[in-house]
DNA sequence: TAAACATATGAACATATGTGCATATATTTA
DNA sequence: TAAATATATGCACATATGTTCATATGTTTA
């Protein structure tokens, strides 16, 4: 015999009303590319490293130990879906966070790993 | 002729200090898991699904059009993470949302598509 | 205009990941 | 204890992903 009371399942009603209250197919799919990107070591690096302030691929190549074509690629992962954006200056391709909503995601990450002890 | 003035880079000095300022390799590969395990459409539909209160597999299944072992394989993961957590209610598994920072998270995502049309 | 520099891209390969199927385990009910 | 129910797990396969190498593009300087 057991305290707690057998769990209810809920009627296939409810569970349809539950279904309607999270994001569209469409919707879901954006937010999966964007936790995709965000799944990389190597493109986490470069979200922290441009929170700083605006990077260009030569200073990211410096920073980081990875490959000029790899970290391109990385960075056009990033663009594509408008976490960071380029601006050319001179020769040179400064990256920087595309806005206050990553800004805000990578405080959490920082968070995160600081109340993780 | 340009009127923006060039980019200059930093110095290696200047960049190393600036990796200092990034999470650990450890710390990085953490953050990197969890949002791998967020870029799953079924795992993000579980999570926006829980978070509306615990539910147990049979109810998932319900909700989800996937076969049950894959919904397990899906907790499994989110419960390695620590992103959801079990009950066991007499023959039910009732998973629900692990903490606050998990339901940070969703409603981010939640205001993140609401601001995208 | 040639050379040097900064960045981007494409193809290919190795590895990681998700899912289905079969099946194992655990709990309840008869 | 047998049968039914609820959930978990292992394996295998198809697909996705990241990285490297070679090379293309674009910009500046000599």
């Amino acid at each position: 015999m057991t305290d707690d009371p057998e769990h209810v399942c809920a009627d296939q009603e409810s569970i349809s009303l539950l279904l309607q209250s999270i994001p569209s197919e469409d919707e879901l799919c954006r937010i999966c590319d964007i936790f995709g990107a965000l799944q990389s070591e190597t493109r986490l690096k470069i979200l922290f490293l441009l929170s700083g302030g605006g990077l260009c691929v030569k200073e990211l190549e410096g920073a980081l130990d990875i490959s000029q074509p790899a970290i391109s690629h990385s960075l056009r992962t990033l663009r594509q879906l408008d976490l960071v954006r380029v601006k050319k200056e001179g020769r040179f391709a400064v990256y920087h966070i595309a806005d206050e909503h990553v800004h805000t995601l990578i405080d959490m990450c920082r968070k995160h790993v600081s109340e993780h002890e």
